[in-house]
DNA sequence: TGACACTACCTCGCAGTGCGGAGTAGCTTC
DNA sequence: GAAGCTACTCCGCACTGCGAGGTAGTGTCA
């Protein structure tokens, strides 16, 4: 099974998430999600989740040049974007209960 | 805020969950996805769902005819359909549990 | 009889989104 | 100077849920 459908979705709300507490550019957001557990994200998936958060006005962002390396693009939360992330967040709460109880009803998986 | 993206790659799995026990037909599916919580779940999607997994040799199907309407198209799981349930169940408790925790280090939605 | 509502099924085409592939560019290491 | 890593970007595809629409049969109520 794919864990690319399950992505759907719920890449904005982790995105969200790894951001809450500090700031990062594409690529550190990208190892931050990896170490979380979802080793399958491609790159371009969260470069391309950056470009909708931030067009959605939940983003705000910031290029700081580096020294060592290419500039570094970094985002990070405004008002708009903690709202949505607890609004996001207890959707997915309600959805994954729902799911689970379906589950354990009939036992699968347990 | 859409239910509708979460239930990509998910749909599958609550559908076959729902055939578990016991056999069931398009509208019958759809009832019992919306009484166990999936109230947003459009026929469409029902429909389409089952014709996939039917095509993925996961179900058997057979009609029955009724006198007191429509026939009915009953689904239900066959082996490999059990199989899949269980593969699909465990990918989503690991994938729940990975964006569990990523929301409770941070501590959203609690 | 007509109007409506419900069950039951199906098709078509759209929309959102994650991803693969490709490209650009700079740095470090061998 | 070739690799390999960091860092970012763009294009177009694939998958899937959904809305809109259609077909039929049954039952209800006036």
């Amino acid at each position: 099974m794919d864990t690319t459908q399950l992505l759907k979705g719920v890449l904005d709300l982790a995105v969200l998430a790894v951001l809450k507490d500090e700031d990062g550019y594409g690529y550190d957001i990208l190892r931050r999600l990896r170490t979380a557990g979802l080793d399958e994200v491609g790159d371009a998936s969260v470069y391309g989740t950056l470009r909708r958060l931030f067009q959605a006005g939940l983003l705000t962002t910031y290029v700081v040049p580096s020294e060592e390396g290419p500039h570094r693009k970094y985002y990070g939360l405004n008002a708009a974007g903690r709202d949505q992330l607890n609004r996001a967040g207890k959707t997915w709460r309600t959805f994954a209960s729902t799911m689970d109880a379906l589950l354990d009803e009939r036992g699968v998986a347990a």
